[in-house]
This record gives C-alpha cells, structure tokens and sequence, in this order.
DNA sequence: TATTGTTATACTCTATAACTATA
DNA sequence: TATAGTTATAGAGTATAACAATA
C-alpha cells in the first residue's frame, strides 16, 4: 500500500512474460519495442487504504514544500498548534491529543526549544509534569507558518471546491470512528 | 500534523495557565478539579493534511490487525499485488509505480525472497534487470491476504456506505492530481 | 500503584549518494 | 551517457520497555 506521487506508471510492455496470449498479439498490431504500456495495479486501487494513503502523501508533499524554508515538518507545527492554543498544556496531553509517543514528543520538543520556539516551565499543580509556552519567537513563526499553510490549504481545496471540501473531511471523520 | 487514534482528547482542566478569565470562571460553575475538559485543536482539525493523515493511521492500523497473522506490511501487500498483476517486471518498474525508492525496495524483496514469496529471475531482453515473480507460496499467501483484506474493506466501507465510498475514492484521487 | 518525563533499543521508511554492470 | 540493481548513511517516525521523581 505505499503510494506515489509518479503519474507515469508505465514499462515496457516487451518485459512482460504474458502480456497476452499469442492470439491477442496478432489481433492488436505489434508495437516498437519501446513502446509504452501501463501496469496493472491489481485492484490496488480499489482499497481505501491505498488511496487515502497516496493522497496522504501528496497532500504532505505540497505542506512541506510550502514551509521548506522554516524547516518545520507537520508533527512540529501540529505541537506549536495544539501549544499555542492551550498554553500551559502538558506533555502527556499533546501526546494523547496527537497520537505521538511519549518519548518522542521528549525529542521534538528538545528541538523546539534548541530553536527558541517552545519552552518548558514548572507546573504549579503537579511538580511530575511540564506546562508548555511558546516563545514570542514562537508565537510569530506560528503566525508566518499559519500563512504559507493557508495559501497551501487554498490549493488542496481548489483541487475539491468548497462542498467538496466539507465533503471529504466529514467521509474521512466517519472512517476514524 | 501528527494523528491520534485515541478520541479521549482531554485534559485537565487545572492545568491551563489561561483556563478563560476570571469572569468566565465565575460563571461557569467551578467543577471539581479532576474535571476532564476537551482541548482546543487551534483549527488543526480544519486542515485537510491533518484529517487525510488521521484517516491514514486509522485505516492503516485496521488493515495491519487484519493481516497481523502474515506479518505483511502494507508496501509488502502492494508489492505482491503489483508482481501478481504484471508477472516478469522489473524492479525499476514497481518502484515507480508504488513510489518505493529503489534502494529500499531492494531490501524489501530480498526479505520476500528469504520467505520464498517472491523470485527474482533472469530477464531475456535486459541483462541488468530482473523479472519479478510470485512463488507458488506467494501466490498462496495473496489469496489468503486477500480474504483478511477483503474483510478490512468491508469494514471500512461500511463506515461510509456504497456511494459515500465512491465519492471519497474520487475526492482523495483529484488530491493527488 | 499509577503517572510524568526521560532515555534507550529495534524496526520501518524516506532521501541521498555512490558504485557495478550493463545498455 | 543513462539505466538497473545494489549498498551505505542519515534522519524521521513507531513501538517497547525501563527508570526516577512524583502523585
């Protein structure tokens, strides 16, 4: 179920081992050798998996390139969001509202706060866990990131139109359920 | 844009730095302080790479039960689907097709080849490349997967019934064109 | 006892690049 | 020169498990 971003899913037809039987050559003229054919997914492109799957990855594919130059990948601004809108939130709570493990939200918020984004601070009420802040340095990367990913949001639902839009995010709703 | 298949998104509430303003506390009668409160997803659920990648995790986690007695992977199960399909292409040509880079595929088909589910055999009209085959195990084992995977799409489906699921199919292709 | 943050390991996957043998 | 397959490395991410401090 991996997925590609490479429309031309074409090979020699030449390299088949039945590429049709004998008969079936005769009856469509013979091409150059070069000539190209398309492969045969095998109702691959059948399965929801596949398909959400390839999408998955074009749709990644255009977020990053349109925040390449701040170096942030959609797991950290996801962090900065979800940081920024609960100030003071704990570890364990973005790891349970994002579905990142514990111990890898430890390594990300490392460099989060390497780079001046995100800090720790004491907690008042549980001297166990961290409250999390970002830095105004953070506040104002969030605020450019927020632009590039809306210029990318108006992209992806340009390919939908706006029902469509609304459309697909309530089917792909239904199937986390 | 990390995903979460844990919908208990809460926390609690005492832990906010900026939980609302005093006011709002006042009116808002106090709970007790084990009160578990929803976190605020800052619009991260608007996005269409954050809905398409929660869909992913969640179909992909369904899919991996499914099989989880072969212990086949996903590209493993579309490398087995694709040489099924089209017997005697060539590396280079799944590669393209599903978008694995050719380095990785490589070793992903000698972990195939160890379970003699896939050969690699001499091709006649390229010296460099190898004709992919499925062993008669292979061919074996596809069947049954796709018996466990027929059951996974079924489950799916029936979060969106039979239109629903064809529109979706549709949607996520044109986010890929 | 359970939870929070941390550290570590193994594994999957992507990206990149070099290398060989063929074309 | 370009392509097919191989090998290697670095980085991101998942899954697990152990551990100390604290609840």
């Amino acid at each position: 179920m991996a997925a590609t971003d490479d429309s031309s899913v074409e090979v020699d037809a030449d390299e088949f081992d039945r590429a049709g039987s004998a008969a079936d050559r005769a009856a469509r003229p013979r091409q150059r050798a070069r000539r190209q054919r398309a492969i045969d997914f095998g109702g691959l492109d059948t399965h929801v998996g596949y398909a959400v799957r390839r999408a998955q990855v074009a749709v990644f594919q255009d977020f990053l390139r349109s925040v390449a130059n701040t170096g942030i990948r959609p797991a950290q601004f996801s962090i900065l969001t979800v940081i920024a809108a609960n100030p003071g939130l704990k570890q364990a709570d973005v790891s349970r509202a994002l579905g990142i493990e514990r111990g890898r939200l430890v390594l990300v918020l490392n460099e989060l706060e390497k780079r001046g984004l995100a800090r720790r601070a004491a907690s008042d009420i549980d001297r166990r866990s961290h409250a999390l802040h970002l830095t105004p340095k953070g506040e104002r990367l969030l605020a450019q990131l927020n632009l590039s990913i809306g210029e990318h949001e108006r992209r992806m639902s340009a390919k939908l139109g706006p029902e469509d839009k609304a459309r697909l995010m309530d089917l792909l709703r239904r199937l986390v359920d």
